[in-house]
DNA sequence: ATTAAAACATGACTATTATCAGTTTTACTC
DNA sequence: GAGTAAAACTGATAATAGTCATGTTTTAAT
């Protein structure tokens, strides 16, 4: 049994918003889960009873499009919440949420997450922000997706994954993807994602080895990401 | 001067949960503007100094893109609000705001607006909600921008303006934009998206006067934009 | 360690979309 | 209502991305 209190992941999330009553009253009431690699941690369209904050490991969070491929809307990992969403709009999920890697989560059931939004205008405000930051991260998707050519959004890609998950002691990106999980992020054919990977290989801006990717020139690759390099 | 409490678009935005007391405060510090077609009524990056109640009209939300198009997000009119997501994460704005025809808007200072997301819990849930449906439909957008063929986008696109703004007597959307609006909101070239009108035409499923959009058969048309028909 | 399955990679070809250049139509001003 | 600028349209061509076929490497399970 762990205590949300002294929980370091709290210092990410909106929770650190609650006051040590509401945190305990949250501490008394969540369970504790954990995901193996590769599994479900709910389906798109499922009523979700609560949200699952994440302790450790890294989940993503797809929308299955009408030509069968699943489409990555984003990550979620340490410190953030997943199911957010859907519990505030009081909704299905409208995306399926899958580990990545081995997880560990704390299921907080909805009723006690809705009553801090009801209660502490401190959370809900925090809550709200939140949203306010995803909504405009989807703006800048929305427009790199319909704008930008597949080597541009490959490139910015692999930056935003250094930004966000940061790298290993050998310099490699620490997420490592699979060549379709690429390809589902950057909405392409796999076999494109592959060799356009390998361009960026030939001319030098990155190194692979495996499913391990490393930035080897990343000035160019961000030149790259913006269209000023061809 | 008018009054919040009777103005019939209260019904239809956020503002709708706030009390007799909290509607004469905004209404006593609100101000009436009007914008004429095509007029800016804010820039990306811009910061507001408080949200815009549309009274009357459209507005196009664009993002600039690297490549210099600039791509159109969403669109807002009567009874929704514009400005709220910068507002609420006290951030400039990531988008642009361009009246489409000529628009009546009333001004509310950030302050009164925020005031009552701190002290009144069913209106900040109302804004809550409000931002997750928003995200949402961003999602879908992100789907449809990555994962569907220029034809699909154009067809759900006419379909979705529909949905949003109706028929006007002689059953043509009522909302008339310009080929270049609409491949602003695809995320192609003009010239693309001319084509394909042509070829949606060619196929009876639309048929156009000037700007004018009719749809002629819209079971098709659907069909269309769920790639389900070639 | 062996083997089967999955993931990765590449080539050949096709389909889609962008670009450039030009013409026609529409809408607006005087 | 003629003149003009902007928008709409069309064609030719190039660039980009998808599909299908096939071989290779990696991974994981026995």
């Amino acid at each position: 049994m762990s205590f949300c209190e002294k929980c370091i992941v709290r210092k990410f999330s909106g929770l650190k918003t609650l006051n040590p009553e509401e945190l305990e009253q949250i501490s008394k009431n969540k369970t504790s889960l954990s995901f193996q690699k590769g599994e479900l941690i709910f389906d798109e369209g499922e009523y979700l009873k609560g949200v699952y904050c994440v302790r450790h490991g890294i989940s993503k969070l797809t929308k299955l499009s009408s030509n069968g491929k699943d489409q990555i809307i984003k990550f979620v990992s340490n410190g953030e919440v997943l199911g957010q969403r859907s519990t505030i709009a009081n909704e299905p999920t409208n995306l399926k949420a899958i580990a990545l890697n081995d997880m560990e989560v704390c299921f907080i059931p909805k009723n006690y997450f809705l009553e801090n939004i009801k209660k502490n205008p401190r959370f809900s405000m925090e809550m709200l922000q939140d949203l306010a930051h995803e909504l405009k991260e989807a703006d800048d998707v929305i427009v790199n997706m319909s704008q930008k050519p597949v080597k541009q959004r490959i490139a910015e890609t692999i930056l935003h994954l250094e930004n966000s998950f940061g790298l290993d002691e050998e310099g490699f990106l620490l997420i490592r993807l699979s060549r379709e999980d690429i390809s589902n992020i950057v909405g392409t054919a796999t076999e494109s994602c592959i060799r356009l990977l390998s361009t960026l290989k030939k001319e030098g801006l990155i190194s692979t080895s495996g499913k391990r990717i490393m930035i080897t020139d990343k000035e160019t690759l961000q030149q790259v990401a913006e269209g000023l390099h061809h």
